[in-house]
DNA sequence: GGAGCGCTGTATCGTATGTTACGTATTTTG
DNA sequence: CAAAATACGTAACATACGATACAGCGCTCC
């Protein structure tokens, strides 16, 4: 079973003419950025003409070379995308049957924190804590309850927060309060739904803005937002996972707190009196 | 001192244009693998126009389209040539703000995972996937969208799986259909609520078999739980973090759904043909 | 409400890139 | 040792890609 291109040369590297094989060898050196350079790039780093590349990338099965690429691009973009298969050798953790599930989930985090600045994040937090507009919070069927968690927090260091909930009409009708000033915060991942786009390109038409939290291929809604924050979904299950969202989602509801602190504290005495 | 393109981009984004914005956001999203393919490409999957795409490279500060994909290339060597590098977000070692949170999130999902035996989340998933009683799920005030999370998720693989939502009256009336068979599954933390104390109370004198999420102090709940998960709920905010429970119930759900394969999957796509 | 500015997409252009044909060099085999 | 076949580079070609000019549109600010 061979899956990568470098299996692939280094299977095949035998039986190449000897220009061939000296550009097998400078892919293998710099694999696989050579690669994705331009076929004249890597035949002056590999020292033969261009066409000996073409016949190269020929030779391992490929049409063309700039198919010879994209399935360069895939490979690393699947490396890229799970840290774990790449870092750590298989055999060298103990075989529990939750653990792939774990590290898949610790790697989303990791992954999905990496892409999300700190100034990202803190100009989300300055939007959720400024108390001149409202703040609306909806999300998709799986995503509904992140939007929830999140505006539970929310609604406690601050008045005028809003979880949209029930049917499509009794949140389509709430539009009419929304402006300028206000802030909907957005939870859809794929398979993403219509009604949550259709409400979005309104509420953006109103001029509200849009936090989208997502996954990493994007939510048509992207289109729409102000701010967009892609989390890492995959790991070993039939579902996706909407972990790293739910952490990002904690990450800000910490943040908003304790940038409100002073008014929040006094209202959560408040609250605490009238219990 | 700016050194990804990355970190550039969010420096920047916020002084973008619309469609730049756009542009940034699906970059950052799917970074940097989209920079690497052609303008065309790049625009198609942010969905504007290549000009806007050069656009927004020009903006970025380079020349031109090559000048730009040469940087992301050289940025992914130096990368790939060291792996540790990439696992550390360059934040994290200037005092930022958000990765404190993250770190001990990760802490916590470790030590969780770490008290809970693979033969528990088994017998756990076994009486979740046992399709001969009904499975009831609740939780309190900031935890109840874990338990609308997870309701959504296991009412599709199998029937007779029950959110408790609304007024108390309400769910404590549902007790009445529940018996011997049934699993209640509670997501409690502190601050324990009296009035979830007292339904598992009830629950369990009728025979329910109930598993319990919350936190390492245990809720009174424990004392009528059949299963207790303890997570780690202590993260450097005002709040208590609810994501290890998150991920626990994420590993459930999988787990359950893995067992029950072969009739969810008909059960799923019955679904499918309803829409 | 009107004028000005800035943003964005369409269409066109020039060019860099991959491709191919061909001739020479090199190796291999009888 | 000779002849043929294979490999390799040079040069011409075509395509597709990035760049640019321009027009339409929405937005903001008088």
């Amino acid at each position: 079973m061979i899956s990568s291109i470098a299996e692939l040369i280094s299977d095949r590297i035998g039986t190449m003419p000897a220009g061939e094989r000296r550009a097998a060898q400078t892919l293998i050196a710099n694999y696989p950025l050579i690669g994705l350079k331009t076929a004249a790039e890597f035949s002056a780093a590999a020292g033969v003409s261009s066409p000996t590349i073409l016949r190269f990338v020929a030779r391992l099965g490929f049409q063309n070379y700039p198919e010879f690429q994209s399935t360069l691009q895939d490979e690393l973009a699947a490396q890229l995308q799970s840290p774990a298969s790449r870092t750590l050798n298989p055999s060298s953790l103990g075989g529990s049957a939750v653990s792939p599930m774990l590290e898949a989930t610790l790697d989303n985090m990791r992954e999905t924190f990496r892409h999300l600045s700190d100034k990202q994040l803190a100009d989300i937090v300055a939007k959720l804590a400024d108390r001149r507009g409202k703040t609306y919070l909806i999300g998709g069927r799986f995503t509904d309850p992140l939007a929830r968690y999140m505006a539970a927090h929310l609604a406690i260091v601050q008045p005028n927060v809003f979880h949209l909930a029930g049917q499509e009409s009794i949140w389509r009708d709430r539009l009419i309060d929304m402006g300028k000033r206000d802030v909907l915060v957005i939870f859809d991942i794929r398979r993403y739904q219509d009604s949550l786009v259709r409400f979005a390109e309104t509420a953006h038409q109103r001029g509200v803005q849009i936090v989208l939290f997502t996954d990493q291929w994007l939510s048509p809604i992207a289109r729409f937002a102000r701010h967009v924050i892609a989390g890492r979904t995959a790991v070993p299950s039939a579902w996706d996972s909407s972990a790293a969202l739910f952490v990002v989602a904690e990450t800000l509801i910490g943040a908003v707190t304790r940038q409100l602190e002073a008014d929040s504290a006094k209202r959560i005495r408040e609250l605490e009196s009238l219990r």
